[in-house]
RNA sequence: GGAGGGUUGGCUGAGUGGUUGAAAGCGGCGGUCUUGAAAACCGCAGUAGGGGCAACCCUACCGGGGGUUCGAAUCCCUCACCCUCCGCCA
């Protein structure tokens, strides 16, 4: 969320981000904001007055008593007096609640340097890696190679749970695993320490990182109230909840493998064949937390990571510079990184890397103090940045789409080879 | 699932319904001493919101919410979480 200050002092920056970022249903909520604020502070003033009016009488009283003098009249006009404080907290909780709720409705605003756009159609190609490898045959796409040779199977996955929960067996799945250890070794190797977290969150969680109340539907929710993460950002994020970091501490850089559901509502077309759009998938997840005047060197280096791991599969890929009005409730700057799929012709989206900068920590709390965890200087909030380094099915899609041959095997990249134990798949 | 005990500042840990925003220790910062450092000694210091040019003043916060009271960290209710024991499961 934002910072309540900030949104009062500047109203006109929030609503252009909002309307940038093609979100007009916030814009009523920041005018209900406005008025909601006014109305608390004002509140709040009259509150404190009683309540000073309340605390000195009450001390008062207090001496009264010890000196064994009378001090029935002031209580009895504090007994009024007190019947107006509790209206008026009452009220005041009231407001506060309703206030919080309108801030979670505000998005973050993004960087100056995002174009504008109104979709994913101007979004901006800045870099692009590989050629389009010509083949002597026309490339087919991975669920027909994947389903002949028993990789992965779709239709046990059906009858186990539904469609978009694929099982992937035998030399598939060993692919998978290749491909997870291979992220992670990379990951670590850059510094990026290793989590395992929970996959299930709570409510305080969720709301932490922005996935309440903006993505509800998006996620599984499970009795007891818990969700499913729909990505690793969520646990990770929040393991510094409502800490005070010291300055050495920072930067923080956590690499988690997990799954990920997503209940994804709505048919995609094109998207629900094969592994290309499922409700539960692999992903290894950067997570950062910076100081401030960091952050936008660590998303380039987190990209330019994620970048590195498809150069090395020899996939063809490009970064997409995302415009206002493709990024995300919670993003500041976003690139997402699509890899050529040349059985579907079509790019596939692997990777999203995100600056979120103090939009999570201030609802999550997480702050440094210049000068160690007991320093003097006055706390800030850190920078929060995350991206996947990387989505495993569209990138294992990608491999085979790319590297088959024409009997229907894939030839494995060589830094494949040592993790998968082999050079082919088949 | 049952029974009991807890939740206090960066950490450990006191706390009688009335100058307790909160003892003490550790850790931190500044200083004295020292060639320098350590030790010792002295001093400073919670988080946030509001007001004032300023010294400073006001308000809230002792897990969350509610209640009793002139007044609650302290009493009552409720929820969450943690610990111990029993049961169950692995």
């Amino acid at each position: 969320m934002l910072d309540l200050r900030y949104i009062r002092e500047n109203p006109q920056i929030v609503r252009k981000a909002i309307r940038d970022k093609q979100m007009p249903e916030a814009l009523e909520k920041l005018d209900q904001l406005l008025v909601v604020d006014e109305e608390y502070r004002l509140l709040r003033q009259d509150l404190e007055a009683m309540q000073a009016q309340r605390n000195a009488a009450s001390k008062k009283i207090g001496e009264l008593k010890r000196r064994n003098e009378d001090a029935g009249e002031l209580m009895e006009q504090m007994g009024e007096l007190a019947g107006q404080v509790k209206r008026s907290e009452e009220k005041a909780r009231a407001l506060e609640a309703q206030l919080e709720e309108l801030q979670l409705e505000i998005p973050n605003l993004p960087h100056e340097s995002v174009p504008y756009g109104e979709s994913e159609f101007e979004n901006v190609v800045a870099a692009e890696h590989g050629e389009v490898v010509q083949k002597s045959f026309t490339p087919r796409p991975h669920w027909e190679l994947a389903t002949e040779r028993g990789w992965i199977d779709f239709d046990a996955g059906v009858k186990i749970t539904g469609s978009g929960f694929p099982v992937f067996r035998g030399a598939g799945a060993r692919l998978m695993r290749a491909l997870q250890t291979l992220f992670l070794d990379r990951a670590r190797e850059r510094g990026f320490v290793e989590i395992i977290p929970p996959l299930l969150v709570n409510e305080e969680s969720a709301r932490a990182t922005g996935q309440l109340p903006d993505k509800e539907g998006q996620m599984y929710r499970v009795e007891d109230g818990f969700y499913l993460i729909p990505t690793s950002e969520v646990s990770v994020t929040n393991l510094h909840r409502d800490e005070i970091l010291a300055q050495e501490e920072l930067p923080l850089r956590y690499a988690s493998l997990t799954p990920c559901f997503r209940r994804e509502a709505g048919s995609h077309g094109r998207d629900v064949r094969g592994i290309n759009r499922v409700h539960q998938f692999d992903k290894v997840e950067l997570v950062v937390m910076c100081q401030p005047e960091e952050s936008y060197d660590f998303l380039e280096e987190m990209t330019e990571m994620a970048e590195g791991l498809l150069s090395d599969l020899n996939l063809r890929h490009r970064r997409l510079l995302m415009c206002t009005g493709d990024m995300g409730f919670t993003q500041a700057k976003k690139y997402d990184l699509e890899v050529w799929s040349p059985g579907q012709d079509r790019w596939l989206e692997v990777s999203s890397v995100s600056n979120i900068t103090d939009f999570q920590s201030r609802r999550l709390q997480t702050r440094f103090r210049p000068g160690g965890v007991n320093g003097r200087g006055k706390t800030e909030l850190v920078h929060t940045l995350n991206g996947s380094a990387l989505a495993l099915p569209r990138t294992f899609a990608a491999l085979l789409e790319t590297h088959q041959r024409e009997d229907g095997s894939v030839e494995l990249p060589a830094v494949l080879r040592p993790y998968f134990g082999s050079d082919l798949l088949e």
